[in-house]
DNA sequence: ACATATTGTTGTATATTTACAACAATATTT
DNA sequence: AAATATTGTTGTAAATATACAACAATATGT
């Protein structure tokens, strides 16, 4: 029964969105996939609260990447820079 | 309100008492150093219940590793076995 | 052996995450 | 444009995580 004044907890960021999206799915079937009420995969893109450790490891292994990969302290960097920076490695 | 019937969530396995050691700090002190509660830190090595994923990646800064090695869904095999298949490929 | 620190246990309160329903808004398909 | 699917919003309930206190049990240091 507490409906306001979320997220005292730092705020994560995460590419639930883009990964979803990159694999062509609905909400309705990744929260299927990981066993999830398909709205808690909203209230997690809109990062309006965060995951339990289950659940990102479940996300992870959906996606087949780390957690690290999917959620990150920090605003995610776009696909595009990442990759070009490790090729540039 | 809720004292019986918890971890309905699938069970984590962790290394924390294990990395706590051997960094030889309390629970006292490692609870300070990512801003928890002790008995948090008592009620995860026990694995009583879940960290969030906020408290995951947490440990994950102050012991300088993945989130992937401090948690696991699988238990954890000893390190030293880890450490030897490592240094065999 | 004693003192002290660390860990375990029980109990209660609070915070956060997850589920679920109903319906509005937006996008997609036909 | 109408039908359908997807996403956003609001509200409520339930599950799980976290805080905190008090005290027992165990280990550690002197």
């Amino acid at each position: 029964m507490y409906y306001i004044c979320r997220m005292k907890s730092k705020k994560l960021y995460n590419r639930i969105t883009l990964l979803r999206q990159e694999r062509g799915i609905s909400r309705k079937e990744l929260a299927e996939r990981i066993g999830v009420n398909f709205q808690t995969i909203g209230y997690l893109e809109r990062g309006e609260y965060n995951p339990s450790l289950n659940l990102a490891f479940n996300l992870s292994e959906v996606f087949e990447l780390p957690v690290e990969f999917i959620f990150s302290t920090e605003p995610m960097k776009p696909l595009s820079s990442e990759l070009y920076n490790k090729s540039k490695k």
